[in-house]
RNA sequence: GUGGGCGUAGCUCAAUAGGCAGAGCGCCUGUCUGUGGAACAGGUGGUUGAGGGUUCAAGUCCCUUCGCCCACCCCA
């Protein structure tokens, strides 16, 4: 919970940095939404879906973009465009578990619906960026590899290859990386492609400035640059995304470890998928990032700040006896009036155990209250980092421990 | 959906060929009657994931089942 909500606090901070606002989908959704939108193996094999009362089937949320469509279309009259729009929340897949991935996820999703223009693009590959260097990633750790589907489907088609096997075609060029040569001139030969036609998408998939032929990444890449991020970006002819929704600029980012790659988000272009909700047609563009394949690539290079799971109270009040118990239990709420957070011990104990206990859960501050500073309005403090205690007057108790959070190093 | 691995104390793991279920850490107590971290000593802790079977005897062998992990697939 502690990293999630770190994530979720990163990617709020970058977003609103934009000018994004917040939103919430619903986590049900017929079934119907997904047809035919995301893939047919994400809806039909991935997700929960089950009957409701009424006898429809509804989905466990799998995706968010096709919601985003769905409630966009459905205001599309009272939003005003360019539409800024981001969310953190629940998602579901029914997968075998593994590392990575888990069968509920939490996913971020930020998409700008307007605009069809190369800065548009630009504007979410720089997010992503922005994100990066916001948790610390640099370009050495990740890599934005930028890519477009419409300059491949022109360039696929200019080699022979027929629009009706484009869908299978992009799941051949998505897999390049992954198979060795062989095995992949074997799959693309299964999918009926000719050793000419196989030659000639290699010399393709291997052309670095072929993005030049494309006047989308030509406006992309120097929009990307004048914002200031060109260092995590760079062109990638295979990089294609598996959802069926995409349509033009399409992208990927991935960690680099030791010669292995994974991908940590993935996200394009759209421009039918409103009107196949039912909205009058709009293009967008955004992306997702899971929270799990980020949270190891982030362990792996120990950018998790240990503060986020220091506790919510540094101070802890310690109860000395019976007859005093409700003393501290005062003390603590008047240190809570005076606007600190403050844990009070909820038993008699000895003090040594209390102490301990405070210790272990990451108290600062130990206060101690027994006969002796009841006798003489005074308070004992002790800082519990470094052993050293004081007494104050009762009345300083609060500006006394104010100074001494202060004097403790944050971590 | 496919393939592989693993379930023993709170945690990490031992237990020869089927033969008295163990260790380290943690936790509790004491050394230390108003003070944590260290040291030492003692103590607590188990339906060996569950159910069935074979056997004089099962953590160990067999069957069923549940759960977890890893990879493929797919994708965040």
């Amino acid at each position: 919970m502690a990293v999630r909500k770190w994530l979720y606090e990163s990617a709020r901070s970058v977003a609103e940095s934009f000018g994004y606002q917040e939103y919430e989908a619903p986590i049900l959704e017929s079934l119907d939404l997904y047809a035919a939108k995301s893939g047919d193996e994400l809806v039909k094999e991935q997700s929960f879906v089950f009957e409701d009362r009424g006898g429809n089937l509804v989905t466990l949320r799998p995706e968010l973009t096709p919601s985003l469509a769905r409630m966009v279309a459905q205001r599309q009259n009272q939003l005003v465009f360019p539409l800024r729009w981001w969310s953190f929340g629940p998602f579901w897949r029914y997968e075998r578990p593994q590392k990575g991935r888990t069968r509920e996820f939490f996913q971020w999703n930020i998409d700008l619906i307007g605009p069809n223009t190369p800065s548009a693009d630009a504007e979410l590959v720089a997010i992503v960026a922005s994100f990066f260097q916001k948790v610390g990633l640099s370009p050495e750790d990740t890599q934005i590899l930028v890519n477009n589907r419409q300059l491949i489907e022109t360039e696929l088609i200019s080699i022979g290859i027929q629009p009706d096997k484009f869908t299978d075609i992009f799941r051949l060029i998505d897999r390049r990386d992954k198979l060795s040569t062989a095995n992949w001139e074997s799959y693309a030969a299964d999918l009926g492609l000719q050793t000419k036609e196989i030659d000639a998408l290699q010399i393709l998939l291997a052309d670095q400035n072929l993005w030049q032929k494309s006047d989308s990444l030509l406006g992309l890449f120097p929009a990307v640059d004048a914002l200031g991020y060109s260092d995590y970006v760079r062109y990638a002819p295979h990089v294609i995304r598996g959802l069926d929704y995409y349509t033009g600029t399409v992208f990927e980012a991935q960690a680099i470890r030791g010669g292995l790659t994974r991908s940590i988000l993935g996200g394009g272009r759209y421009d039918n998928l409103l009107s196949d909700v039912g909205g009058k047609a709009l293009s967008g563009v955004g992306f997702a990032m899971g929270d799990l394949v980020i949270t190891l690539v982030l362990e792996e290079l120990d950018l998790i700040p240990a503060s986020i799971k220091s506790p919510s109270a540094l101070i802890m009040v310690t109860v000395f006896n019976e007859d005093t118990q409700l003393e501290s239990v005062s003390l603590a709420e008047e240190l809570r009036q005076a606007g600190l957070n403050v844990n009070c011990y909820p038993q008699v104990d000895k003090i040594g155990k209390q102490l301990k206990y405070g210790d272990r859960t990451g108290i600062k501050v130990a206060v101690l209250l027994g006969p002796d500073e009841l006798a003489n309005q005074s308070i004992t403090l002790k800082d519990l980092s470094t052993g050293s205690q004081q007494t104050v007057a009762r009345t300083e108790t609060a500006k006394t421990i104010i100074q001494m959070l202060e004097n403790t190093d944050p971590s």
